[in-house]
DNA sequence: CTGAAAGCGCTAACAC
DNA sequence: GTGTTAGCGCTTTCAG
């Protein structure tokens, strides 16, 4: 393994000069710059990443915590992250909670032990405690979560602002009897959503019905079944808005095997726009995140709070749209 | 920060007997043991994992390097990987080729600078000369795809084989004009899945029409397109087999939006068994690969390698399975 | 603009 | 069973 004495030696400088070479070439005179490049060139050097790491007491890796890494959404953030960080030369050290705590405080050692220089939760499984006590000590973002008030960046959408949209293009169709199909309540992605969907019900003054929402789990099967428990109920919704496509796909796929026709005997809205929604038939209306856009800020967030740089706000709020396709009946097939 | 020193300082022993409780506890008498265990804890001490990797030129890290993060496929083999690698205390570093071929190559620098202790590659973009050099100076695995001969360890399933059956259940099923939604021709995937449906019209005496053989890139827009020329074109095929599941979708929506019926106008086969695959209505027969133990089996392999304990062999063939479900016409609604 | 030299925190060979 | 010590390869003050 070649090393700067190697490099030094044959080109006859000291290995200060190396360094600087590679670390702040202005700092050294073009005839020795050369110099050593040429043999840097020739002998196939490549430094030392650990022994540079050691030194300056930084890694230029971020850790990133994913709750599931087999749910698109979380490798679409995942994407974005993994964009800016590889263009500001960061490498991304995955981290997959699988939806467990302990796993998730299993990865603080990285911190600890200063394997990462900071850390994006794409969960907030962990609490606003501990958070706030990793936010402390280390460069840390939220995303996609978040937790009211917390002191450490997050980046978001205004969740109850598209749920509200969701319900009103809903009840703009000529709908009053409108389902929701909900999150866990344990999170406040889904409070949110049926806080906005709340919000749209009174602001048209069609009463709540508590029947007509039910709590989800975020995947197919959960919306399937609730799905179906409601149309084999005495009066079933004419309309739901799903707090996630999953779960709005389970919904649908629910309704065509019961014999209904969507959008004419059930409009439906889900929430992502994960690439499936646009496929199904009938293609979904929903509410589009902009993953990328959210992991790549995220990023630079953390690649600002590593550098000391003043993050200006707390909370990133960014723009989601509503899509609209098949599945709600506002456009002809 | 708190050093080992302190640790040794405190508990009146040598660092190097600190390292011996953390690294090879037996060799430490137990009062020791158990004095410098207290200060540890007492001290709340976490080593230095920079510097115990610069020492022992050894990471407990590795590189994967995936075409494109989005695809549900390699999200899969991934979660394999990462679970495989937490529990032998590995590290998972991810790289997002995006199917260019330089930022596969950008990816070498950490196998050179010795960030990483080895690679799993989940694309053969590289080319096989450049994969063999690898091979060569470093630990690495190539899992999904394969090259002919390679002296490195590959993980796949049987495609020939699967795309052979795939064929025959649509033969047995009473197709004769059987098209094939091949995936692109400069990958083996796609080429063995292609002669493994070659290989069934051949056993069964069935003409092979070139022209019901297509060319797609693995994507719905590409099944959606070759699939609408066909059933607009004069002879359309009566089943097609599509050489991955999203094709398969995408070939699905064509024929539902030109009014046809699945599986009595145009039974469909997919490959992957994706989680959607059983969603979509109506849902699609496929052969399932076993991502998950692909990447498990990948990231076993690799410890081995940089353990440098001997590999028996070089292509490890792991068992699929036909799924059967309502896209085909095998079984009833 | 360049060189000498200290030292990041740990491990492991060697000595006792 | 434990301590001493050299040194992994680099960066960065400090001096010139």
């Amino acid at each position: 393994m070649i090393k700067m004495r190697d490099v030094a030696k044959q080109a006859d400088v000291s290995t200060a000069t190396v360094s600087r070479v590679l670390r702040n070439p202005a700092s050294v005179k073009e005839e020795t710059r050369l110099k050593v490049l040429k043999v840097i060139e020739e002998l196939n050097y490549q430094p030392n990443i650990l022994a540079r790491q050691l030194r300056t007491n930084k890694t230029n890796t971020v850790l990133i915590v994913i709750p599931t890494i087999t749910n698109t959404v979380f490798a679409e953030m995942l994407g974005g992250i993994e964009s800016v960080a590889t263009r500001n030369d960061y490498r991304v050290l995955l981290g997959n909670s699988n939806h467990q705590k302990e796993r998730n405080i299993g990865y603080l050692d990285y911190l600890k032990q200063k394997q990462v220089d900071g850390v994006i939760f794409l969960t907030s499984e962990l609490g606003e405690a501990i958070l706030n006590e990793i936010a402390l000590e280390h460069p840390m973002v939220l995303t996609s979560e978040y937790i009211k008030g917390a002191q450490f960046p997050m980046v978001t959408i205004d969740n109850v602002h598209c749920g509200r949209q969701a319900t009103e293009h809903l009840i703009q169709l000529g709908h009053s009897r409108i389902a929701h199909l909900a999150g866990p309540s344990d999170g406040l992605l889904g409070y949110d959503r049926l806080k906005g969907y709340r919000e749209a019900l009174l602001a048209h003054h069609l009463s709540f019905d508590e029947t007509l929402v039910q709590e989800g789990t975020f995947t197919f099967e959960s919306g399937y079944q609730i799905m179906k428990s409601w149309l084999e109920s005495e009066a079933p919704p004419t309309a739901v808005f799903a707090a996630n496509d999953e779960m709005a796909i389970g919904a649908m796929k629910a309704a065509l095997e019961l014999g209904k026709r969507i959008p004419e005997d059930l409009a439906v809205i889900g929430f992502d726009n994960i690439k499936f929604s646009s496929v199904f038939v009938p293609s979904l209306t929903t509410v589009a995140q902009p993953f990328f856009e959210m992991g790549a800020k995220s990023m630079n967030l953390l690649i600002q709070q590593i550098n000391q740089e003043p993050i200006p706000d707390h909370h990133f709020v960014l723009q989601s749209e509503l899509i609209i396709r098949h599945s709600c009946g506002a456009v002809k097939k």
